[in-house]
DNA sequence: CTGAAAGCGCTTACAG
DNA sequence: CTGAAAGCGCTTACAG
């Protein structure tokens, strides 16, 4: 229960001032090497830990950023944050994780905590590209980036290329041979389903092909596409059904696929299916194994991360929204394989 | 860009000393109430936010507290954040979230920073109850929790009661009218894999029953209930099948019941399934829609949390391990009905 | 190359 | 009821 050892503690024991011992711990300043291994190794033995709220003080620097999200399930915040804290971490920033469960009093609640901590910055992170989160960000001027976010007029933010993803999947299907491609998305009130609409529909257009019919709305659930499953390839003769489909998430792609084995059809034999997300735990399990677009949300966060650092260090940013490029993960529900059978 | 309010700022405006714009503003202290009123009237007026950095120096306490964890996919984690976050906000405390991905470097990096940031305490939330996180925890004194992880002689953890937890689960098949009840389950090497296999076990004990075989371990993952659908149920009569299975966990149950459904079979008219995390993604799209546990992980965090805060106030805390009950969450898949039909 | 001193923004005995 | 002063643990001009 002795209290931990302060910068005072390590200057007397090696002999030297708290102003050298700060100059020694920090690699700054001039001094001989011997003082500074000196300082250095008597902080190691008394395990010395610099308090960040001392320092932050007279630096006017936390190093720390808070996170605000309202993403309750977490399958967009988590990577995002994963990728952020590891861009932080050796830097010595810290993030805090503040949850706004999509209560503006909890929102305002939750960033008045944040600049009693004195954040050096925020990242707000949502879930929908058309949606912010209520805070009164405004009255302030900490620094603050965007990820998967409405972006207000002069900030910054990062979103995801929903559209040329979307591009992307549906080219794939091309090369892939398929000509008849239907789109089953999620809402249309989701500015997510309509750019990636939008992908699909460019792709084809660029390919001088023509839709399988409009898009089909409906929900991001299994269930919309288990029932869009029935309803596009239990009836009409093979000729009258799409060939592929490009499915607006992993969830609507699993469950169209389910829907299409259970009509005793065939993935990608039938009809091939590309989806969206790389929901592991979704794109793998399905059978077979989901081709589908990953948004990249790791690299999302980290760039974030980086860009709030370089806005908080004062270096030129320029404002604006950032679309970063989505992958193609190839796995077996459009007919690709990696290995040609010997023939 | 004015620079933030401070409460010498707020002080002068009020035409009181800084002392008193203090007390007045952490409501402590005697003064006349229209003094108070002023102050607190000045700082609303001059947006003023107290500086913890500052007063976390001189109370030798943070308001925060980290939350360590190595939980990638967060399908653990995030509702014991979620709960953990909650119990905080209110509190005044913010939670800095702390991912140390199963790399020991990383962990003692991240150790390291926490303690720089003055962490008033430490949650150590894992994935497995038989694993802790390496962190060189012994060298501080910083009060800690454990949750869904091993927890060290002497220390406070929080864990679901798997074996009840597979108790009650067992005992809804028993009392729907299954006799015969295989499990099937994660790899052996889990402790929760052990825990759920006895108080499943124990279940049918206290029934009078015998299991349905051993216990079929393997992985946590759909394909492996997928597999196991087809052995169990693709062969021999109905009576030398079970009439119901207990799975480890929800991805399991998706999996089987997959298999089951392409076996022609019906859940849960040929065979009730059970399932074991609630994970709603799954848990609601299966067909049918799972019966299955609840770990009450919100709970957990939200328990650890203040206990936590409990043990930093000084307040006596007993250590040892706590089990907090599971829930049994009733949809579909074991035949139970919530409303009988008219006759 | 090194140190004494001021100061970051608060809280809290201590005095009155 | 209110204030002057010390001090939390650092960093950083300023001087030497």
């Amino acid at each position: 229960m002795t209290p931990r050892a302060t910068i005072k503690d390590v200057a007397t024991v090696a002999g030297v001032s708290v102003a050298t011992a700060s100059r020694a711990l920090n690699d700054t300043g001039r001094m001989s090497q011997a003082t500074r291994d000196r300082v250095q190794s008597v902080a190691l033995e008394l395990g010395y830990r610099r308090n960040s709220m001392a320092r932050g003080l007279v630096q006017r620097r936390s190093f720390t950023i808070g996170l605000l999200t309202n993403d309750t399930y977490g399958r967009f915040t988590l990577p995002v944050a994963a990728g952020l804290s590891e861009a932080m971490v050796d830097r010595g920033v810290s993030v805090f994780l503040a949850s706004t469960q999509d209560d503006p009093a909890l929102a305002r609640l939750t960033f008045e905590a944040m600049q009693e901590k004195c954040v050096d910055g925020l990242v707000i992170a949502n879930r929908r590209l058309d949606r912010g989160i209520e805070i009164p960000t405004t009255a302030t001027n900490i620094p603050t980036v965007y990820v998967m976010s409405a972006c207000p007029e002069g900030a910054i933010g990062f979103n995801p290329d929903d559209v040329d993803g979307a591009r992307v999947a549906t080219q794939h299907l091309i090369d892939s041979g398929h000509r008849t491609i239907a789109h089953i998305t999620g809402p249309e009130a989701f500015a997510s389903s309509r750019y990636r609409v939008q992908g699909w529909q460019s792709a084809l257009a660029g390919a001088g092909l023509t839709p399988w019919g409009p898009a089909i709305y409906g929900t991001w659930a299994e269930a919309h596409g288990f029932e869009m499953a029935k309803r596009l390839m239990g009836a009409g003769s093979a000729t009258e059904r799409p060939d592929a489909v490009f499915c607006g998430n992993d969830q609507i792609a699993r469950g169209f696929i389910d829907g299409v084995t259970q009509l005793g059809l065939e993935v990608p034999g039938d009809v091939a299916v590309v989806g969206f997300d790389n929901w592991e735990i979704f794109a793998a399990a399905t059978r077979p194994p989901l081709t589908t677009i990953d948004m990249g949300l790791i690299e999302l966060g980290r760039r974030a991360g980086v860009t709030l650092l370089d806005k908080i260090d004062g270096k030129p940013v320029t404002p604006g929204l950032r679309h970063l490029p989505c992958d193609l993960v190839i796995r077996e529900s459009c007919g690709a394989r990696r290995l040609a059978p010997a023939s």
